[in-house]
DNA sequence: GGACATGGTTAACGCTCATTAACAAAGCGA
DNA sequence: TCGCTTTGTTAATGAGCGTTAACCATGTCC
């Protein structure tokens, strides 16, 4: 079915490179000719793989969050009964996640519209269970969080952790260990504010 | 000039109105027929009051970053010599920006690119020295945090409270005053515990 | 009361761009 | 060697959309 000869099959070239003109310049600012062009072939060819410009953004959305939420459920069956090393453990992921593939998680809250109605549901329903996710272990690790707050608790931090891609490029960041230190001591300050409800 | 005869001048209205277009399906996936029908005039006869779609959403984009910069340092002046309250005013500043104005922040970070040069320059700079603002701030209230991590933790926490856009509408929020309390103290915490070097 | 600025209108133009048609070159099993 | 699948190619199609043209109503100033 595939012929895997390299590491990457032509579908999951065409993936990438259409993940990176996405984020770059958003899913209406690339045209299918520029996503051919980056893996070498030109145009219609990519009709061959794809039924249209639309699958390929639906592709990588529901990718992404499925990923999420299946490497989420996965960390949590792992440290099952710990809720601390629980959260830990998704922050790392998330973190792992961010840094190492910001043009998807650029995409993943910034072309979620472009989608039909069937994938978009999808899409968000996945979303949503990873949220809920967190929510449920964050309430563990501090009960005294409401639900709504906690809610909204875990809708920052994703914030915070996806701010990746807006840090420049360039040596004017600690490194990728020492960043991954800073967001994940963040994102934990950040929740340990959050539950320490206001005095009175 | 203006004949204010009501609250907002028809480009007022336009700006206003083109924003949350753009926020809600990307500024490619806005036509000006909509905008324009939005506002109760038709397609065309927008371009009595704007050069084109570009110099709208240019001059949205530049309005805010304008509008950060300037309120920003107004907050810094009030407060000067007390880092503490000149952090927790930007702070503020920030949540009730991103809180009353979710379309405006939504585009910030999203539609940069779509702009010609020379404007997105501009922008840049002024989102530049917006940064470069709190950094100097937060690096008086934690001396101990290095330029580079005090720059990550700034965009990490602009991440933060940006993250308004992506709570649910209703009343899964703790309301607006207790969004903003949270969003405060989460914002605190995450530089306290940025601030927290690594146990050496 | 004519002239002109203002702020609209609808129709037409032209460009971009996703998609489809028609065709070709390998690779390969029988 | 024939024929089928796979994976390309270039040319054509057709829709969407920003922009401009041409025209019209309504004040307002002198």
């Amino acid at each position: 079915m595939a012929t895997r000869t390299e590491s990457l099959t032509r579908r999951e070239q065409i993936l990438k490179e259409a993940a990176r003109l996405f984020a770059e310049r958003g899913f209406h600012g690339v045209g299918v000719d520029e996503i051919g062009a980056a893996v070498g072939i030109s145009g219609p060819g990519l009709y061959r793989h794809f039924a249209g410009k639309d699958a390929m953004l639906a592709e990588l959305l529901v990718g992404i969050s499925g990923q999420l939420l299946t490497g989420g459920k996965g960390r949590a069956a792992e440290a099952a009964g710990n809720p601390e090393a629980v959260l830990d453990s998704l922050v790392e992921g998330h973190i792992d996640f961010a840094l190492d593939d910001r043009p998807l998680i650029t995409l993943h809250d910034r072309e979620l519209d472009r989608l039909r109605d069937s994938d978009r549901k999808l899409v968000r329903q996945l979303q949503r269970q990873y949220v809920e996710l967190w929510v449920e272990v964050v309430r563990e690790v501090y009960p005294d969080l409401a639900e709504p707050a906690a809610r909204a608790a875990v809708h920052a931090v994703f914030g915070l952790l996806n701010s990746t891609p807006h840090m420049g490029r360039p040596g004017s960041l600690p490194g990728r260990a020492g960043t991954a230190a800073l967001l994940h001591r963040m994102a934990r300050g950040a929740f340990e504010a959050a539950a320490a409800s206001t005095p009175g």
